[in-house]
DNA sequence: TGACATATATAGACATCCGATATATAATGC
DNA sequence: GCATTATATATCGGATGTCTATATATGTCA
């Protein structure tokens, strides 16, 4: 099923700390493994990704080191830092309250019957 | 706890459209509605959800009509259409199917242990 | 009569995300 | 040896959705 691009925005920063929170990533590690994790669901942009980063790292949630792989290939991988991991769990608790609302509202209704 | 402002977007149409499913509603009421039936986490603006309703009307989702309340206020009610419903089943799968990646995105890491 | 709640409405600003495009290197195919 | 594809990062312009601020008019209450 195809997924609503508009439904919703602003989660992308919360799924890419999340991921971070396993371990060192670089970006285009982020998109496969995000597809992964979510059965396909996520498909995240390069052109969304790499900005997102870009401002994850300016305010502080990570830091970014680059290395070059047996390939040769030359990778900027991203840490989440300390504020990094403190913001994830406040976005966590914030999503949670979301969908809880969400649940409530689409349960609650139909009393038609 | 606050809910961030940009963590979700989109949902908002979607919470409207499921308010119409049980009957007719006006703008202010929606408001007043939702926030009712989300335990006061979704604060709907009323410079969000007018232009947001002329929307709905403008695609066919939902039909208007005036009526005037016995306090003498004209209030403008709006009516879900059969388009609307369908478009309502659409968004609640997506939304579903949103709900759930998240989830397993969510769930699926923290193995640090 | 002045303040407040009800009720609808628009304009301007902002954040988020996507598509298109650009660059450079490594691997693969012919 | 050369072309194509995959890897990897990056930026720009635009579309969308929501907010704040503002505007309007009426009803209620002190």
């Amino acid at each position: 099923m195809e997924l609503e691009k508009s439904l919703v925005s602003g989660s992308m920063s919360l799924l890419v700390l999340k991921l971070l929170e396993d371990g060192d990533l670089y970006g285009y590690q982020m998109i496969d493994e995000l597809r992964r994790r979510s059965d396909d669901t996520f498909r995240l942009r390069a052109g969304t990704l790499y900005p997102l980063l870009h401002g994850l790292e300016e305010k502080g949630l990570v830091t970014a080191y680059e290395q070059t792989a047996d390939s040769g290939k030359t990778r900027r991988y991203y840490h989440l830092t300390r504020q990094g991991r403190d913001a994830l769990r406040e976005k966590e608790s914030a999503w949670n309250a979301y969908a809880r609302a969400m649940g409530r509202v689409l349960k609650g209704g139909a009393c038609l019957a």
